[in-house]
DNA sequence: CCGTTAAGTGAACAAACGTTCATTTACTGG
DNA sequence: CCAGTAAATGAACGTTTGTTCACTTAACGG
């Protein structure tokens, strides 16, 4: 074969990617043989060679990729300046993005020890700038007193850990619809950084 | 060798299971060998079938040991039958139990996937009891008006993803010791669940 | 129409895997 | 002092692992 227009190579190269992430976010990396994931696309494990050139690389591609296409989605929703309606468009963004991207999300927090040295701080730099975003809302709303006391990095890990929680034990088919689940996440999150008793429901005079 | 008093193989076998821990817990199930393991205890891989038929009994041992540890500490603290005392009770004996068995903590909720569908069945089951008892005791909570609106089984999931991030983090020689972490996450659950509004700060006349 | 080249094959490699087994070691109860 | 036995050895098993490589296939540009 050689190249189409647009590549024929691209094409492989991506049913690969999609197979190897949903193998490597069901079974984990080590638990995923080359075989297997050519099994998936119907071809020979040396194929796949001709688009990463070590198992390792295909992990880091597939979680660099997850990693910039959140820092740039979370950019290209153009969240507000003011911090709680920053902090309320993350959570809701937060989700949404997740929840269509399970096996990815998956396979990028359980799968960062599975990294060598290098690809590993080179992915963790990225984690933290989407984790330092949040902080940085948490602690002007702190700042600006409205939001509650406490350590923001503390709670940024805290709130990225509850939503990514949901990854764990949503289900299509289960009881709670996306809508529903977005509006009790975000609720939780309002109580717990103190977001609610400024905004919605003031219980004593505003200042 | 032979036994003595107390067990030789009993003592050998300890080691074994802290080695397997240990590295399970850094690199996972699939990525750690059973020659692996022997060496961290200084003996031969064919020793270590000596104390469980395969590789996969050994980590249903250690799952199913955390878990049954778990409860039964939960319930040797005796935790009050107050929904309110019952859940800062909770949150406050989860944290600290979890810190001192980091490694088991990150295997049980990391490996549950490396499971076969037998063993998996088993240590869920264990898992939900305890989850369910969380969650009975937010919906006793908010039957009683004392805490947020909400459901129960959703916000008793939120809480514990919240209170097991921590585990990877949280590290011994950090800025933040474990007392503080306590009180932060302990206030972080509070409101979040509401139940700082009927104890600590009502805001308005109680009814 | 031919030569270049991207794309894929299938066999082969050494190393590592979980597990088995005959054998050795060293202690104990009788 | 001997028989019995828990405990560990070390070689061996068949398989699977990630990766390499010489070779085929098929479409495009000139």
């Amino acid at each position: 074969m050689a190249r189409k227009i647009g590549s024929d190579g691209e094409r492989t190269r991506g049913a690969a990617s999609s197979v190897a992430q949903a193998l490597f976010a069901r079974k984990g990396y080590e638990g995923v043989s080359m075989r297997e994931i050519a099994d998936g696309v119907g071809m020979q494990a040396s194929a796949l060679y001709n688009y990463w050139p070590t198992k390792q690389d295909l992990l880091r591609d597939l979680m660099e990729r997850h990693m910039r296409e959140l820092l740039d989605a979370w950019t290209a929703s153009n969240p507000p300046d003011d911090p709680l309606a920053r902090l309320q468009a993350f959570v809701r963004f937060h989700i949404r993005h997740h929840m269509r991207r399970i096996d990815s999300t998956f396979i990028s927090y359980m799968e960062l020890r599975s990294l060598d040295r290098q690809n590993f701080a080179q992915i963790e730099a990225l984690r933290n700038r989407y984790e330092r975003d949040l902080a940085a809302t948490l602690d002007r709303g702190i700042e600006a007193g409205r939001l509650g006391q406490g350590d923001p990095r503390i709670a940024a890990r805290a709130i990225i850990a509850l939503l990514n929680g949901i990854m764990t034990w949503y289900r299509a088919d289960g009881p709670v619809g996306p809508a529903a689940l977005e509006e009790e996440y975000w609720s939780m999150v309002a109580r717990m950084t103190g977001a609610d008793q400024t905004e919605e429901t003031p219980c004593s005079t505003p200042a």
